[in-house]
DNA sequence: AATTTCTTGTTAACATTTTAACAATATATG
DNA sequence: CATATATTGTTAAAATGTTAACAAGAAATT
């Protein structure tokens, strides 16, 4: 199977099958195109375009049947053996994603978050806090492959080096630090200061 | 002054002058085009485009004058007055931001985090930590504009009508959660879940 | 003084994303 | 049985975002 979806349909791909998730089939097992972009906020042509491109087809009156869609959608996005993923630095984001991750089924895993303190296991989550100091081994040891970076008060050139020595394919950055890594790893920036300014522009009367 | 520009280019202006302001314009007054432009890791076009947007003009041979140019994207993505924020659910992503603000005499300001643990003041951070319960009182009073939202274990349904009923004009939220608010405030959801498994797709190898 | 070189400002082309439109078609209804 | 209604699948159009191209013009060089 090729990469030839666009990245925004991969995105909400993976968002429709959270929601249809949430669904109890056994009391509606189909869900119409108009139904989803409801729950979606979105508009239903980008429904019906989307299940176009990974080749879903749904009953013309009643809709499309929720197991299969699921079951499609993850034939189409997830890998096949379970990814791993490590934070560096983490808070409620973390804990709230960890619950989500919880009983899903979900290909992608956490494993290890990192931290500035010492021994600061939290027994509400299911994975492993390390110092930062540890990051080299731990990295090494557990193939991580996607790095989700919340943390500043780093020494960031030597934490991407062992990032990028330890096979680590794909980091999500929160910071505002530009990340100097090879092309072959993949960085999504998401620069909150920058969303913040864009959300004050549009929220505040200018006159 | 109307807001025209596209949104986009507003979210690009604010990462611009950050890594503007971190210039020392005492050795270095001016800069070009691509110069900027391979800090950012974007095209030279896009700012020009961007710059051509806002009405600054550079010099043709030394390039864009740094300050004036700072100033320039204030006058134009800044609001008048100081914008305030709220963060409910806070960790590493909060502190970091905290630093980020502080000393940038920004038009955004952190002043309040709502956690779910009582009497959680931290002394790392100069904004003021409260229990989620106090969120009515609190917003009313400091007259919150912007909340930031990563908390999941909350009653939403409560926490929203109180960010409703103060007046609060934008949410970044970073659950999964739907935020079931009227249209005049300005929503931008993060999910990280879809972020996480799009990088997931575009970093593993399908064969 | 003419030529080369470089950079801005601007337009046009291109790419991507989103939305609209509508034919095809199956069910329900009169 | 004919008509109305509703929904998918698909194509076309619109909107947005990005990149390329290049004229205009200033400094440096020959």
């Amino acid at each position: 199977m090729e990469k030839n979806l666009p990245p925004a349909t991969v995105e909400r791909l993976s968002n429709y099958r959270r929601k249809l998730k949430g669904i109890n089939t056994e009391e509606t097992a189909y869900i119409h195109s108009h139904q989803l972009a409801h729950l979606m906020r979105i508009n239903p042509a980008h429904i019906r375009r989307d299940l176009m491109l990974i080749n879903f087809s749904g009953d013309i009156h009643k809709g499309y049947n929720i197991e299969n869609l699921i079951a499609k959608i993850g034939e189409n996005i997830d890998c096949i053996r379970k990814q791993k993923l490590a934070f560096i630095g983490i808070g409620d984001l973390g804990r709230a994603l960890a619950s989500e991750f919880k009983n899903k089924d979900s290909k992608l895993e956490i494993v290890a978050a990192f931290r500035l303190e010492e021994n600061l296991n939290d027994e509400s989550v299911d994975f492993k806090c390390y110092p930062i100091s540890k990051i080299k081994q731990v990295l090494k040891k557990e193939e991580i492959d996607i790095i989700v970076l919340t943390l500043t008060k780093i020494n960031l050139k030597e934490v991407l080096k062992n990032i990028v020595d330890s096979g680590v394919k794909g980091i999500l950055n929160f910071t505002s630090a530009h990340l100097d890594v090879p092309d072959e790893i993949y960085v999504e920036n998401y620069d909150m200061i920058g969303k913040l300014e864009k959300l004050s522009y549009f929220t505040s009367c200018k006159d």
